[in-house]
DNA sequence: GAAAAAGTAGAGTGATCGCTCTACCGATGT
DNA sequence: ACATCGGTAGAGCGATCACTCTACTTTTTC
């Protein structure tokens, strides 16, 4: 069951993700969300908790994306690139949504926690993978290195095109891994 | 000789790097360059040209930043990974001026043209210092992955702070290097 | 079926935006 | 001496911004 407060979140999102921050005004974002104004306004009572709500409801849709995938070896180390991959396939590209509203509102504090938030909890995704197919190895530098490849990847994808970017960030982590006899 | 119109983009790009671009009004412009709006106008007909003068200037600023130091071997391939992290340690921490850019103006052609060119010539300069270093080897993978972790660290070192994310950009970096022969 | 809750449309408000314009000032060249 | 040029200060313009409010309608609840 979702909530109207959900659907509406997830409109906004949708809406930054396609257009940007800057460009979407509070008419705009109502207008994409089909809900009158005094409604958005009464769930998200500010522009600011407007960008709050959409980051929240896109790192929980994004978790939940990243769920499932090959239970073992080195498959279920490198899912969260190839489903980063996947993501940049189905969306506009556009960088990573946190980076741009941080961007986008340097000073929100609510925005920045949200974001760090999301992206150590990212980070962490691949200590927690690494750590399962090869418990009691110390695999911080290699969790370290895969993160960067991830974040590179994202960024790169804007620039230099998804297939590319995603070429990339596969053969560089395979790359690592192989380094560190993980294969 | 520095022209008027090159003194005004550099207080531009220091106030969008320090201040971020969407909080930056033309008037906080005007000031922080300290001239007035006619004479900002002047050079910078539009709010747009500013956003792109400071490109510019950053553009020129920066490549003139990686000139320089060690001449041959594995350190004049990761000499912009390590000037980036000088960089870094230099300035306020607002992550990557140009994707920060095309985030707030992702409809403006021009600005995605600088961006676009920019990184360009940043992921040839990776190209360029691997060629020089090990001439004859196909050495495009490796230069992509550079790239990615360089991209990855601009990013990181705004999540996770810049010694952490410089140390784990140069420790993967030369990783990638040994992998393929080169130290 | 009445009351209450939650929705709609959309005009209005004050602030701020990018940008233009008028009026004036001081140095420089001939 | 005086015209010219490049500058300053800052008021003002229309548009747009985030946000509020009034008046009305629909849906839910008991």
């Amino acid at each position: 069951m979702t909530t109207r407060k959900e659907k509406i979140a997830g409109d906004l999102d949708r809406q930054f993700a396609e257009m940007g921050f800057a460009e979407q005004g509070v008419e705009a974002l109502r207008a994409g969300a089909d809900v009158s104004l005094r409604t958005l306004y009464k769930y998200f009572p500010s522009r600011e908790a407007m960008v709050v709500g959409a980051l929240e409801f896109r790192d929980k849709a994004y978790f939940d994306w990243l769920s499932g995938g090959p239970e073992g070896g080195i498959d279920h180390v490198l899912h969260p690139i190839v489903r980063l991959g996947d993501w940049l396939r189905e969306v506009a590209n556009t960088g990573c949504l946190f980076l741009n509203a941080l961007a986008e509102h340097p000073d929100s504090a609510a925005i920045r926690e949200i974001v760090l938030d999301h992206k150590a909890r990212l980070a962490d995704e691949f200590r927690i993978r690494l750590q399962s197919i090869v418990p009691g190895k110390d695999i911080e530098r290699l969790a370290e290195t895969l993160f960067l490849l991830h974040e590179g990847m994202t960024q790169t994808a804007r620039l230099q095109g998804r297939d590319r970017a995603t070429d990339a960030a596969l053969r560089a982590a395979r790359a690592a891994l192989a380094a560190e006899g993980i294969a």
